[in-house]
DNA sequence: ATTATTGCAAAGACTTTGCAACTCC
DNA sequence: GGAGTTGCAAAGTCTTTGCAATAAT
């Protein structure tokens, strides 16, 4: 996280897209802030751009997730936030709150990669494991 | 699945609800249906129900959700689908479709649940595993 | 120069709300 | 009888769309 100006071009001109302050912009907000919403995200860009408009957003942060730039993330209230790519790692929720954090732990995805591996699940084959963990932070 | 109807009604009247043939109806369509959205439970219903309001839909699949007489499903989409709730489960999904399959694996919950009570995570209490698993369905 | 991208404003999909009328216990 | 539910229709939230104007390579 906190990428450079050249981290951000580099992120988008490697996924085959044009660079614009626009989608300059929107990578860095998605990065600089805790899985924001389309909503958020506009908001930020806001701050220094005061003219882009939402459609452009979405449409933005659509394209990125579909080059696999950023990942949406699924929430209960259906409103979608959205996540820099950096490594495997799985989300942590509380229930009484919209917090959304990061958790990395390799070891936990491997254990269940193995277990998969072992044990295959008939008819179907598994490409990529989501985990939630929803709880209370306590912190 | 396949609840009788005597199911539903406890089902109902031990969450601590009065049974109204709307609820019935709904839980009954969740039941049997395959992780319906709400449209589809709407649409389900009004075969034998035909003047049953959307509105009374959504409300009631919100009350069974949070008397945990169902769960709610969250998709990339945003769109809510629906489960009734028999044991713990993981959902499998495939990218492009929108189907959505339970899997059951009790071995696998265990396992993680005890790797997650060895390795704890700091600032966090768990309370809740969900594990989806994206892919493709092969049949 | 060419093609992708943006801004705008309107429409769309899904869900929630308020309240009078009605039903279940 | 009285609190809990429903139907209805309107409003709300989030997201998508179409297209002319604009900017990137």
């Amino acid at each position: 996280m906190e990428m450079t100006v050249e981290d951000l071009k580099k992120r988008i001109k490697d996924a085959g897209l044009r660079i614009t302050p626009q989608r300059l912009a929107v990578l860095d907000a998605v990065d600089r802030n805790n899985h924001p919403a389309a909503d958020r995200v506009v908001k930020e860009i806001r701050k220094n751009h005061p003219n882009v408009a939402t459609g452009t957003v979405y449409k933005i942060l659509d394209t990125f997730v579909s080059r696999g730039i950023i990942r949406k993330i699924e929430t209960r209230s259906g409103v979608m936030r959205y996540d820099t790519i950096l490594q495997k790692h799985l989300h942590l929720t509380d229930g009484n709150s919209d917090r959304i954090e990061d958790y990395f732990d390799d070891e936990l995805f491997e254990l269940i990669q193995k277990y998969l591996q072992h044990k295959k699940i008939p008819g179907f084959q598994t490409a990529d494991i989501k985990i939630k963990l929803t709880g209370k932070f306590t912190d």
